[in-house]
DNA sequence: CCTACCGATCGGTAGG
DNA sequence: CCTACCGATCGGTAGG
């Protein structure tokens, strides 16, 4: 699968703090800017001048904008885990699909990357851009899916789902509407898109919640 | 509204033929390079040797790149008018909302632009990119979502749909399961989105649909 | 529609 | 982590 992809932090462990503390910095800065123009937009010389540091000196960190690419991917990776996935590990089944977009929809509304949700931006501009960079967002992207459709599935196994739904039919339905609720915030400078998406999620979810469990 | 907006062909009728048949072999390559990697992307230099032409001989038919790149909103408009919007206008209700959407898949199916959906491309670009290439697709893709809203509208005072319905609420779905299908399109590429999601927007209208209705 | 050019910026390297 | 540099390409201009 990433057989290709070197190590995406090397060494960390035994560089000096100065340079995991710098490296810090430089990738929280990378994950914002990214977000707000994107993933190739985010310039080696930019990014250093946002620093206040040299165009090499930052280079350095990285040695290719591939890597440094990648590195931001894998730094905004850790947030969505933090804000999204983990809250939602210790439940499952329909609660845990309520609760996995409602913290999405936390997530990307409070602009924990501000342009909004990262990967939103990021897996439609590298959709048709052959490259590591690619690869992983797809692979996380169609992990996010995945996580989704066993969600719906283990609910289905326990009786909360009817039986006759397709899980991955729902799954798509879910990240459609929230992608396009972070697209329309942005295009229209609507936030209510937010709200309107996620009504529209949660009555789906009780759609094809089976009658007696249709409440929790 | 447009106030800014200078004529986007500026004397065209009066131009030599050899003029106007030059921009439009331009156009046509401009919105097809678009379509797969973006208006920004789209840089004269790389248009220009596709056309086997000089840099600024190209040039000279625009002015400015926002002038390129308008043009090359207004030429992928007057595609999408005529293969999805066009279609549709003789009938009215639920049949030309199935309809329109029909033909939108077909539009984007069958790659009427090399890359999907040209609009899907350019309005996830341009959302946060100030200037008239965003003001102009911001207008487009708000006359979209509002010919979904009044047919659903229309369908609702005809009886066709039932009257707590929420005309906005739909055309947003709407639009947020056509917009994914061409994203999971190019990013698994799996054409199978496509109907997935085509089966989505049609159990969703038939959802809304009154009793009576429900068939045709 | 062309050649020839401009300053700015790109990703990246040499050498320290 | 820096200065100083590389060739390539960007949008755009001069002049024909």
């Amino acid at each position: 699968m990433a057989s290709l992809a070197r190590d995406v932090r090397p060494a960390a462990q035994s560089q000096r703090p100065r340079g995991i503390k710098t490296r810090r910095a430089i990738l929280s800065r990378a994950v914002a800017l990214a977000s707000l123009e994107g993933l190739e937009a985010l310039t080696i010389g930019r990014l250093a001048s946002a620093l206040r540091m040299s165009k090499s000196g930052l280079f350095a960190h990285f040695g290719s904008k591939e890597e440094l690419q990648c590195s931001a991917v894998e730094a905004a990776r850790e947030i969505f885990v933090e804000k999204v996935i983990r809250p939602a590990s210790a439940l499952s089944g329909l609660r845990r699909l309520r609760l996995l977009c409602k913290r999405w929809f936390e997530y990307a509304e409070a602009r924990a990357f501000p342009g909004g949700c990262f990967f939103s931006a990021a897996s439609l501009e590298f959709d048709d851009r052959p490259g590591r960079v690619r690869d992983r967002i797809l692979e996380l992207m169609q992990r996010w899916q995945l996580l989704l459709e066993r969600t719906i599935r283990e609910a289905q196994a326990a009786g909360e789902v009817a039986r006759g739904i397709d899980p991955r039919q729902v799954a798509f339905e879910i990240q459609a509407l929230a992608m396009a609720a972070n697209w329309r915030s942005r295009l229209f400078k609507d936030r209510g898109a937010f709200a309107t998406a996620h009504r529209a999620i949660l009555s789906r979810i009780e759609q094809i919640a089976t009658r007696e469990r249709r409440r929790r």
